[in-house]
DNA sequence: ATTAATCTTGACCGTTCGGTCAGGTTTATT
DNA sequence: AATAAACCTGACCGAACGGTCAAGATTAAT
């Protein structure tokens, strides 16, 4: 069932300049025409590849949420607690800086309501957080950790380094000065 | 030059839906007609108060960002370090919790780059920073606090508390199971 | 060499957008 | 009571939107 590799280039073409448009205008706000622009084919060969504009938004979407799960898995890759979680924060602040437009994706998603990754929030990304969660627990149980809520402790690990991506504009007003 | 009361009632009545209606649906997202049917008045109404949609849109925003200095202000009310954070910090978790779509509008213009409000981050905000900053500064050198970079303590604390009403969704989401 | 499948694209469509405006209604002023 | 000012709104406009389509060009399969 492999691809041809005309589709496997426009595809991965359209993708890229749908981030690029997505991140900088909004769902609402990005056209098909400025993602065809930036891709540089015309609309048409867009609606060829990818029948709606909310499809190729899913796409993006999807892509994004892989790339947070791959990254969120170094949280596992240590077993004492503060390397755990220092690898886990440096992996998060990486992804905030080379994926800022990502990072502005799914944020705008979730100021949304989150009204099309509803389910993989309440799925995967829960069993996610759960898993780990326990994991923070037990820690606290043997005494490795001072004891805190685990749930707010991850909430504000994200808080931040998403943070740093999606105010990045204010951050940088605001430092210019100093 | 007092205002006649049709139009004080009427201009509040427009920026009340206008908050929810851009809150809900970001600035492209959010239609005049939107906007009209959540107020209850003809959208030739609306252009009679607020000639332009980005000009109601310029009013929402500096509507939010004067309630935010109101509330950053209790940043000086204590002498005493411990209080004085403690003190800002739930003021600001307090507006991020009776306020929400206002803190979404605010998000979502940084998402975009700022295009509105460049000038009063700049100039309004970086001015308060500075001198908020020169306050944890002189703790820090007087040996009240421990020494640590000031500027991205308060980013912390801006990223922590706008994150419980941007990501709300998300956070709701995830909560529900446990 | 021929056929089939895939890819490309300018022109077009119905809908909705922000915004306008003329003309009527209500309120304030004298 | 009369005039002026402010307010209201249905109908309308050009532009831009997401999406369609038929017909031609290119590539793959035989």
């Amino acid at each position: 069932m492999r691809k041809n590799q005309i589709r496997i280039n426009n595809e991965r073409r359209i993708l890229a300049a749908a981030v690029k448009i997505f991140a900088g205008y909004g769902y609402q706000g990005a056209t098909m025409r400025k993602i065809a622009e930036e891709a540089g084919l015309p609309k048409a060969n867009l609606h060829y590849y990818f029948q709606t504009k909310e499809q190729l938004y899913r796409q993006v979407l999807d892509g994004i949420f892989k790339d947070w799960l791959a990254a969120a898995n170094t949280f596992d890759e240590c077993e004492e607690p503060v390397e755990a979680l220092r690898g886990y924060i440096e992996t998060k602040m990486d992804l905030s800086r080379k994926r800022p437009l990502e990072s502005r994706i799914w944020a705008e998603e979730i100021l949304r309501g989150a009204p099309l990754i509803q389910d993989q929030l309440e799925q995967t990304l829960a069993a996610w957080l759960d898993t780990r969660v326990k994991r923070i627990t037990d820690w606290i149980n043997t005494g490795t950790i001072q004891p805190m809520n685990p749930r707010i402790l991850m909430y504000m690990i994200w808080a931040v380094t998403q943070h740093f991506a999606d105010f990045e504009s204010q951050i940088r007003a605001l430092n210019q000065q100093q």
